[in-house]
RNA sequence: CGCGGAGUGGAGCAGUCCGGUAGCUCGUCGGGCUCAUAACCCGAAGGUCGUAGGUUCAAAUCCUGCCUCCGCAACCA
């Protein structure tokens, strides 16, 4: 009989930047599933990968002066450099820029184009030339481009659209018929709304840039994002080409992850690709909350303010760091990262409750036993309770991972190490060694220990594929002994075996002092944007940036250099702007007349605190308009650690040029 | 009224759908033990569950108003 599949997802990551703690979360995630699917027995397919067009990509690329494809194969080699790192067991990479990839969206978007799902029309909007996007009209500023403040003409564009509009009320069937589609429950609700407002067709090709697949029947158009990412998870397996013995044989995928800002895409757009080829569907779409720093700041690339896996795991090792992620935040919701409660994690989970009881546990079979437990042994009713639970923990841990709650899987496996600690404490082994008549008692308590740690080092292996042959080897035990079968069982341990103490599983951490280097280490935004006045407060959790490095940021000739006019510039007025956070709007006198400018600095400055001084003015910048204020030009101001200062010039008249 | 999330002992969370002793982890304090990575075990202190009303025999839980915080969006020229 063929062995049960299980096909898993990641979603593909856009290489516009370096990996983060983030695209690590998601990753981790599945692999724990896949790696603990694959110990029950499942023939899985983990499928993780990149999506790797788009203009953003064609411009980061153009900005290093590299061609696209050398850009990306260098970023995506990092992000499997890390994957491999964190120990992934993908069983396939996918890249959008693979043959078998293109060929199969082409093949798609050709016949999505042949069953009239796909059609030819024009896209109009607000065209910015400068930006090379469309904008509906309520996305402009004043009538102006959103993204750069330039003029935008009303054009049109030649385009496909995928109708999308007619997929509305099959969607929401699907929710209702399969109410475990969407995963956790509460984002359904937001997908059900969205839907309810009226879906409109989608547009699925661009002219505009030429970075992505080609329509093949249409030389001008590259396919735009959706159906050219999305399919990835049927071209993985082969849809679209000649072989189609993957395909049929892992999918519909069992469950899709993904971020919860892209659980729309996946639960609305993707299924209604798959209806309008007739495809099966995938049967759940899982979306994971984020990791947020200790000023609740969504992670990102833009932000800066990541925190690298790399310096994570170099200090840390990779298996404290997936079992952080895993065990701190519930998986569905949104949850802290901070060093201060990873280290506390560590110390208390990893070295004193694990770590130890493994420590204290092989030292006592070397020094009773010298390192064989005698097959003599006395059982007493205490021990039924630590049996009871060790025998029982595999279905809790199963039917948690079946929910995907990674944090009370891990939880129910801590329960077991507690209660095994506390059965030292109530057996006194080191009482009963001292009496040459209790050696049989002993010999049962300490082999007792060991079985629990053994089913222990089961369950976890999915968790920490590190750390757990690193127990097993001290434990003695391999082959039949650590199989998932005999993790749901007692007394599985052979007679005879060999336990030594080995080297400590995780070192205990000094937090204090590793807080400390951590700072130094990394700049910390915390400290930036708010000054915390309670001060005596023990070294908090620091959360932690890093910077992103300024890349991109090429030279310039100083002809470059002289299109941009300086000038000094008196602050006559300023003034918080309505309905805006960060704006304040400064009246300037540039040296020949009055001029507004909208400057974001309202998080670091009060309008009082700048009028008056002299600052630095960009005066030739095209004009924006900001929030309902027209900005005429631009404050100079410089990024610190501790937040944003504005240059002033107090000394020099108004007006100054400056060089 | 832009959309959404959240306010529970010092910190981070569970409990809220299906009202009825407020639970967990960390931290603090006291005790025990010595096998172990100054680890482990036991105990204690500490919360009028954001606020004001309402429903009810009974509300953290249901209803209404309000306040605060956060994310997205609109503003970081």
């Amino acid at each position: 009989m063929d062995k049960k599949t299980f096909y898993i997802t990641t979603p593909i990551y856009y290489p516009s930047g370096n990996p983060h703690i983030g695209h690590s979360y998601c990753t981790v995630a599945s692999d724990a599933i896949a790696r603990y699917k694959r110990m029950q027995g499942y023939d899985v397919m983990f499928l993780t990968g990149t999506d790797e067009h788009g203009l953003k990509i064609e411009q980061k690329a153009e900005a290093q002066g590299i061609s696209p494809k050398e850009y990306v194969d260098h970023v995506v080699s990092i992000f499997q450099n890390l994957w491999k790192l964190l120990n992934i067991s993908n069983d396939r990479f996918i890249r959008t820029t693979d043959d078998y990839h293109v060929k199969g969206v082409q093949k798609i978007f050709k016949e999505l184009y042949d069953r009239g799902e796909i059609y030819k029309g024009k896209y109009e909007g607000w065209y910015c030339t400068d930006c090379e996007a469309f904008w509906t009209e309520t996305q402009l500023k004043d009538g102006k481009c959103p993204d750069c403040g330039r003029e935008v003409k009303w054009a049109e564009e030649e385009a496909y659209f995928f109708r999308l509009s007619k997929y509305g009320d099959r969607i929401l069937k699907l929710y209702e018929e399969h109410p475990e589609f969407i995963q956790p429950e509460s984002r359904k609700n937001e997908m059900i709304n969205f839907i309810k407002q009226g879906l409109g067709d989608l547009c699925v090709s661009r002219t505009s840039f030429t970075w992505g697949v080609p329509v093949d029947f249409d030389h001008k158009h590259v396919v735009y994002v959706w159906v050219d990412a999305l399919p990835n998870y049927i071209t993985a397996l082969g849809y679209g080409s000649d072989d189609l013995s993957d395909y049929n044989k892992y999918w519909p995928a069992d469950v899709h992850f993904v971020g919860k800002e892209i659980v729309r895409f996946h639960t609305i757009i993707w299924p209604a690709i798959l209806m309008a080829l007739d495809l099966p569907l995938p049967k759940q779409v899982y979306g994971h909350g984020w990791l947020l720093f200790g000023d609740g700041t969504k992670m990102s690339k833009s932000k800066g303010n990541v925190v690298d896996p790399y310096i994570l795991c170099e200090r840390y090792g990779v298996d404290a760091i997936r079992y952080f992620l895993l065990r701190e935040i519930p998986f569905g919701s949104d949850g802290l990262f901070t060093n201060e409660a990873l280290i506390a994690r560590i110390n208390s989970d990893l070295a004193n409750d694990l770590g130890n009881l493994l420590s204290r546990t092989t030292a006592m079979v070397q020094k009773y036993f010298g390192g064989v437990i005698p097959a003599e042994r006395e059982v007493e009713p205490l021990d039924n309770e630590l049996i009871e639970m060790a025998s029982t923990l595999r279905d809790r841990c199963d039917a948690a991972i079946d929910k995907y709650q990674f944090s009370n899987a891990l939880a129910e496996i801590w329960k077991l190490i507690a209660r095994s600690n506390k059965y030292i404490d109530e057996t006194m082994p080191w009482a009963l060694g001292k009496d040459e008549t209790k050696k049989a008692r002993l010999a049962a308590v300490m082999y007792n220990l060991c079985e629990s740690l053994r089913i222990v080092s089961i369950l976890l292996a999915p968790f920490m594929p590190q750390t757990t042959p690193r127990i097993q080897e001290q434990l003695g035990v391999s082959g039949d002994a650590v199989s998932y079968e005999s993790a749901g069982k007692w007394g599985v341990l052979p007679e005879g075996t060999e336990i030594r103490k080995g080297d400590t599983l995780f070192p205990r951490i000094d937090v204090n002092k590793e807080i400390e280097e951590l700072n130094k280490l990394i700049p910390n935004p915390m400290e930036k944007k708010k000054e915390e006045p309670k001060a005596e407060a023990a070294p908090k959790a620091e959360a932690t940036e890093k910077k992103e490095a300024p890349e991109g940021v090429a030279m310039i000739g100083i002809e470059d250099f002289a299109k941009v006019e300086l000038r000094v510039a008196e602050v006559l007025a300023c003034e918080p702007v309505k309905r805006a956070k960060k704006l304040l709007k400064l009246t300037l006198n540039d040296g020949e007349g009055e001029r507004t400018v909208a400057s974001g600095i309202a998080q670091w400055y009060k309008p009082e605190e700048l009028t008056g001084h002299h600052i630095v003015l960009v005066a030739n910048l095209k004009p924006a308009k900001l929030c309902g204020v027209e900005s005429q030009g631009m404050i100079l101001a410089a990024d610190t650690p501790d937040g944003v200062k504005v240059l002033f010039v107090d000394e020099i008249p108004a007006g100054s040029p400056i060089h």
